[in-house]
DNA sequence: TTGTAGGCGTTATCAG
DNA sequence: CTGATAACGCCTACAA
């Protein structure tokens, strides 16, 4: 089944059934008619290879995402998916596997697919200037941002202020009168990754209220609860006088909730602790846990609209930082005496 | 950039660059190098909409997942995207909308990126045979099943037995002295949906164990902790002498554990709790929950397995049943007179 | 308002 | 071994 056979059996010529379907130049109500009668009974469906092939500029967008099982992401990918179908636009997502360039895996799918726009969600920082350039689409990061080296003309993103963010959690702790904080996050923290922000947030914080950095308080973890629990174990058996863990994501921070319990202590009256992200399940933990909130849906939204903005040329690069909020449920506690 | 400019530049003829390309046909080593050279030099990509245009059977394989943002699915789907990968097939991710005909969906989406096979997960399981037979190509229904009605020769799976995991959750709370057992899941429980397999094996165990039924001690809910939590909570708000909950998923679970809790109640020492899927959440909650542990990433590699059987006609369609643990973890305790 | 024909970038079938 | 050349299914001037 192809047009040409509809056009066949409708009677038509190719081009009318073109016209048809992409309901573009005049067809007289009759033959339009005929033609989508005939469409619906043979079940036609355009071969979209032909259509992108031919028009070289076809509606595809692509959502590149680096660690899809990330709870945080989960509804912002819905929401994305969502938006863009909602424009009538076909939608794809592409898993980057950890250890892999975005960038290049985008630059090659773009050409396969002959793409016209990219989103981008999770990953690293550290992309060249030029890498960007090869990319000629527009494209939006989500989640992440840039170096300082990069000219910010050339790339959207839609973000948060990772730093202040974790200033504020860790501030939020201190003004507790927490002393001894725990920072738990993924290594290494020397590159351009979200969790490095996050931990500079946390640097800053002691630095500014002239607590001394201890890096014995900084433990290694991946984002799941169980590399959480591990760490936090860790960091519970170094008898550092811990009363506060800060984790750089909810799903570690209810891993080092689990650690904590289980060492038959308290939250939040032995040790508080405060995750980052604001997933669901972070709520639903018990105590629940405090966290710094994303406005997940907000920045899928806005990701989309920048995207199509960029799109329909109706503006340039755009950078839109989101302020997250500090949800306080009760998992951190003033200080008291002992 | 296409295949003529590279051609062109190495001097040489297109199919020859074709041939390079896709390593088919003998090429002099000279020339082969000659080309590759100025591929790599140019960052020359072949376009997958000519290359699908004119093969007809694109190396594609589709995953569509109804609910991406199940926690559950999270693994699975990385599992099934290595593994594509890992046969040099080109992947794609498509969600369907709750409320979609995912088998509609995939109609058309095989036509469109002309796709070789498919993975379903997740959904309903009321298709007709026509419907499946409308779809040409080898799939693979994973975690979902379909009626009875369906000929078993005209598609694959890969599944547990809900009906008798569930029946074997509700058995281990009955011989633990329970007898008014809520449960909780998504309705309607008429429909042939996941859910209403494991209401099915909740009530035969009810039914063999010779206790009553009672429809109070059903809850609707959506597969969520906000959910479970609200719908537990008006459970426990019955007054009906609730002893345990048995929820058709973690996620449930979770919310349905912080209800009891929040309500000051014990776990397991006033409710026992038992979910259904075995997400690492459910383990770091704390208490830890107990659940029916689907074996996910086996699940994943398998019906990736069968697709490519099904693709090479290595084998006719399979039915692989796994399965579940029940892994107790001490959210569930034997009743003891009060 | 409608049909014809050329070409999008590939691959595959042939002769050379 | 290599190079024309005809499709693949569709869109789009351009002609009718």
């Amino acid at each position: 089944m192809n047009i040409k056979d509809i056009a066949r059996i409708s009677g038509v010529g190719i081009s009318t059934v073109s016209r048809v379907i992409n309901n573009k130049g005049l067809v007289s109500k009759e033959t339009r008619e005929r033609v989508l009668n005939v469409v619906k009974e043979y079940n036609y469906i355009p071969n979209s290879n032909a259509q992108n092939l031919k028009t070289t500029q076809s509606k595809n967008i692509a959502l590149m995402v680096k660690g899809i099982t990330n709870p945080f992401f989960a509804n912002m990918i819905r929401e994305i998916e969502r938006q863009v179908n909602l424009r009538g636009y076909p939608f794809l997502i592409q898993q980057v596997e950890d250890g892999t360039d975005e960038i290049n895996a985008a630059i090659q799918l773009a050409k396969e697919k002959n793409l016209c726009g990219i989103i981008f969600m999770g990953g690293t920082y550290n992309h060249s200037e030029e890498k960007f350039k090869q990319l000629t689409i527009p494209f939006v990061l989500t989640t992440i941002t840039s170096t300082q080296q990069v000219d910010p003309a050339i790339f959207s993103s839609v973000i948060i202020n990772e730093l202040r963010e974790a200033y504020k959690a860790t501030n939020y702790l201190i003004s507790l009168g927490h002393r001894n904080i725990g920072f738990l996050a993924k290594s290494p923290l020397l590159d351009e990754t979200t969790g490095n922000r996050r931990y500079l947030g946390y640097k800053k914080a002691l630095e500014e209220q002239g607590l001394p950095y201890d890096a014995g308080l900084v433990e290694d973890c991946e984002y799941s609860p169980s590399s959480g629990f591990n760490a936090a174990r860790k960091l519970l058996n170094k008898n550092k006088g811990l009363t506060a863990i800060f984790a750089a994501s909810d799903t570690i921070a209810i891993g080092a909730a689990k650690a904590v319990l289980t060492a038959g202590l308290s939250i939040p009256d032995d040790i508080s602790i405060i995750g980052f992200d604001g997933i669901e399940m972070a709520e639903y933990y018990h105590p629940s846990l405090d966290t710094i909130s994303q406005p997940g849906t907000e920045m899928a939204l806005s990701s989309v609209g920048v995207l199509f903005d960029l799109i329909s040329e109706q503006s340039g690069n755009q950078h839109i930082v989101y302020d997250a909020v500090l949800l306080k449920r009760g998992s951190c506690k003033m200080i008291t005496a002992r």
